[in-house]
DNA sequence: TTCCGGCATTGATATGGGTCAAAGCGTCCG
DNA sequence: CGGACGCTTTGACCCATATCAATGCCGGAA
């Protein structure tokens, strides 16, 4: 078993164009509904769209690093981005990874204090963040959806935050592997066959261990008939052990 | 050395109490402008000042807990908040301390995400949820003051999980005392004797250590002539010592 | 097809910080 | 003034996870 990785047309080999969307535009974009789009008339939806730019990113480019100026803000729509922060020394924290749907740049701050890379093939709505800005003081209740999803991640850093500083390297697994598993029913692929597209360097990166950790504790969880491991993925043989493991 | 509490006058007794300021309302609140209200027309400032409760909390009461029906919001005018969340076991992870100025409830979701309790003697300016968001929809340059706390707050979040997730005990202690001289001096005390009113072992589940760390790490750092130790508090001797600990 | 380079796994060993236990030390109360 | 309680400090020991070091595995280039 292996998975395979989304498919992304680029505009004739330019990673960056102007209506690269299906020709309907947010019409037919999969993610709107869980995005902060969501919150969006049909009217509203068409002024946005003429603000946006699709942009696509290939595996392991840089959407924008930690402190440079904030020029533009994304929303998500098929890809996986890393997000971190890192030492001088070169240690780094991943704070999350973004998914389909998510948006990069909630804060709405002038610099981005975090960075992000591409972990698969990205495609992106990108909007320049002062239009996006000017757009946003016009519609209370496109602010207020983004106050709810900053809200949201607010609440997972938390979340996450307890993770890294009370959780045990077996807890810390089982609940990415659930995590994920949840993220990715919600938009729309719910299976017990979870894709791990990063690295294991990158898992140890997001969960506080080291690669050699993370190995390991899939490995043991396999060898317990928790969890299978495949190239590229998991399959959760028993998320009633994962869930006990994760002690929500 | 040891450092005085803020007195905190409480309503004849009672720990709760309509109009509990100095008369004036908002008018002489000394964390206004640090705080969401700062971004309040004077005439809107009165209309809020309606909507608002001043309330005391002993030490070691709670304001809220995690998973609670959210039926308020807080705006803390004097003394220190825990904010955590605990695990089934009774593991627990501080995810930050409120000072004055800060405000409990930003992401105005339905239940709260973490517990809040008081480490000093705490006073508030209490709203209720439904009140305040009400009164949060017809003042869009509020929503947005709200929402550049909210961003604030998870730059925040995500700075702690850097710290949680890759930093030493070393690092950690000198990042704290560093991180914590700085919110006093932001609020008007800038000084190189830090109050630490919370215990050791608040400070090591903020820190996700133990207490028995901590309290090694201090007397590490006050061996080098880094800190010393004072009754409720350290006394900075060499901020740059701790600069270069933290590894900013 | 073979070689090569980049990940991932596995094993052996080391260590930072946890755990367990015993004093200190204030502060409050009687 | 003395005893006790809660918190902090200190010490001895241990263990979960890091570090160091091979080895394995796969996919792409020649």
């Amino acid at each position: 078993m292996t998975f395979a990785e989304p498919a992304v047309e680029t505009c004739a080999g330019e990673h960056d164009c102007k209506h690269g969307r299906g020709g309907n535009g947010c019409d037919d974009c999969k993610v709107r509904l869980f995005s902060v789009c969501g919150a969006l008339e049909p009217a509203e939806l068409d002024e946005l769209d003429r603000l946006s730019q699709v942009k696509n990113f290939p595996a392991k480019t840089m959407l924008f690093d930690q402190g440079a100026l904030a020029g533009s803000v994304f929303n998500v729509t098929e890809g996986i981005v890393r997000l971190y922060k890192s030492l001088p020394d070169g240690r780094r924290q991943i704070v999350g990874f973004a998914l389909p749907g998510d948006f990069l740049g909630l804060a709405l701050m002038d610099r981005y204090g975090v960075a992000a890379e591409a972990v698969t093939p990205v495609r992106v709505c990108r909007f320049s963040r002062a239009a996006f800005l000017t757009y946003v003081d016009g519609k209370p209740h496109l602010l207020r959806r983004l106050h709810e999803f900053a809200g949201h991640e607010l609440s997972l850093a938390q979340d996450q935050m307890l993770l890294l500083g009370r959780r045990t390297a077996d807890e810390k697994v089982a609940a990415f592997l659930l995590n994920l598993q949840a993220r990715y029913g919600r938009i729309g692929a719910k299976s017990v066959n979870i894709p791990l597209p990063m690295s294991r360097q990158d898992i140890a990166d997001y969960l506080g261990l080291t690669i050699e950790t993370v190995s390991r504790t899939l490995t043991k969880l396999a060898r317990e008939k928790t969890v299978v491991v495949v190239p590229d993925g998991v399959r959760l043989l028993s998320t009633d052990r994962l869930d006990q493991l994760a002690a929500a």
